[in-house]
DNA sequence: TGCTTATTAGTGAATAGCGATTCAGTTTAG
DNA sequence: CTAAACTGAATCGCTATTCACTAATAAGCA
C-alpha cells in the first residue's frame, strides 16, 4: 500500500467522523476505526488532531477551487458565469455533503490556527466571484458603482446560508435549483445595467 | 446580591470567555474567574456547560429580536424597513461584539442540542425579513415572483457574511455603513418593481 | 534464487494531563 | 439559629499522544 493511500484513507475517514460528531467530539480512535488503521498510524501522517482538520481543509478546498475555475473557463458572459458559480456551489452539497458539513460547522471555530488557514484558501475561492464582477463591469454589463469586494461576500453569504439551511433542516421547503435561480435572479437584477 | 445578578454575571462572563477562546477551549474555571464567583456557583445556576451556551443564546437573541421589532415599528415602508433591518443587524457588531462572535462561531457547531435551539429562535429572527418582504409584495412594492422564504435567507446570509468579515479580519477594507448601503442597494434593486 | 540484515511502516496498550462536575464544609442573610 | 447561597479542592472519566514492540518490505550477498 502506497503512503498516499493511508493519508487519503485517514483524510476521508476524518471528514466522515468530523461531519458526524464535530471536531471536538470526534475521537482520534473514531477516525482510526473508520480508516481501519491503528490510532498511532494517524500520527505518522499528521502532527495532531488540528493538523488533520487543517490539511483536509487545504486539500479539499483546493480541489473545489480547481474544479470551479475549470468549469467557468467554458463560459465567457459574466451573467452566465455568476449563475454557474451559484449552481456549482450549491451542488457541492449533493456530491460532498460530509465535506460541506465540516466546512460549515467546524471551520468557523474561534481557533486562530484554523481561522488563518480558512482565510487564505477561502479568499481564493470567493475571489472567483469578485473577478467575475470586475469582468462584468469592464464589459459594461454590471453597474460601475457596485463594489466587487463587498458584493462577492454578499453573494457568497447568500449561497452559504442556503447551504446551511439544507444541512440543518431535514426537509427543506425549497429545492437547490429553485434557490439558485431565485438568488441569481435577485442579485443579477440588482447589479446589471438595464 | 439578588439571584438574578449572579445569573447575569455568569452569562456575561461566559459571553466574554466563549468569544475569546471558543466553547470547547473555554474552561468553567475561566468563566468563574471572569464572573468572580467560585466554579461550583455556576452549577447553582446552570445544569452544565452546554446549558450556559444555550441559555445565553436564548436570552440574548430574545433581546435582539425584541429590539429589532421595536425599531421597525416606527417605519412603514417595506424598502425603508429592509434597510433599517440591515443597519440594525450590522450595528450589533458595534454594541455587542463579543456576543456576535459567539453567535457566529459557537452556535454553528454540529451539536444537535445547539442546532435545535439555534433553529427555533433564529427562525424567529430571520422571519422578520420575510414578513417585510410579504408586506412589500402585498403593497405592490416588491415583485410578486420572489419567494420570501428563500430571499429572507439570502438577505440574512449576505449580512451575516459581512459580519464574519469584520470579526475575522482586523482591518476590513470597508466600513459597516458602506457595506449596508451596497447590500441594500443590490437587493432592493433586485426585488422592487420599477 | 534463497537467506540474512536493515529500514520503514504500522500497532495498540499505557501514559499523562486536563477540566467538568461534585460535595463537604463555610459564609451570609433573615 | 436556620436556611440558603456560596466555595474550591478533590474526584473521576476521558482521550490525545507516545513509544516499545511487531510486521512488512527492501537491500545486500553468495
Amino acid at each position: 500500500m502506497r503512503v498516499s493511500d493511508k493519508h487519503q484513507k485517514i483524510t476521508q475517514a476524518a471528514i466522515k467522523v468530523f461531519a458526524r460528531k464535530g471536531f471536538f467530539n470526534a475521537r482520534i480512535s473514531d477516525i482510526a476505526k473508520e480508516a481501519k488503521v491503528a490510532d498511532g498510524t494517524i500520527y505518522l501522517y499528521f502532527n495532531n488532531k488540528y493538523d488533520i482538520l487543517i490539511s483536509l481543509f487545504e486539500e479539499e478546498i483546493g480541489k473545489i477551487i480547481l474544479k470551479t475555475k475549470l468549469l467557468l473557463e467554458k463560459e465567457t458572459h459574466p451573467v452566465e458565469m455568476l449563475m454557474l458559480f451559484a449552481k456549482q456551489h450549491l451542488n457541492l452539497l449533493k456530491e460532498h455533503r460530509e465535506l460541506v458539513v465540516v466546512l460549515q460547522m467546524e471551520l468557523r471555530q474561534s481557533n486562530e490556527f484554523i481561522q488563518e488557514y480558512r482565510n487564505t484558501k477561502f479568499v481564493e475561492y470567493i475571489d472567483i466571484v469578485s473577478e467575475i464582477i470586475h469582468k462584468g463591469q469592464d464589459e459594461g454589463v454590471f453597474r460601475a458603482e457596485i463594489m466587487p469586494g463587498i458584493i462577492k461576500r454578499a453573494y457568497f453569504g447568500a449561497l452559504d446560508e442556503m447551504t446551511r439551511l439544507w444541512i440543518l433542516s431535514p426537509q427543506p421547503h425549497y429545492t437547490l435549483d429553485e434557490a439558485a435561480v431565485q438568488i441569481c435572479d435577485v442579485f443579477l437584477n440588482g447589479i446589471v445595467i438595464k
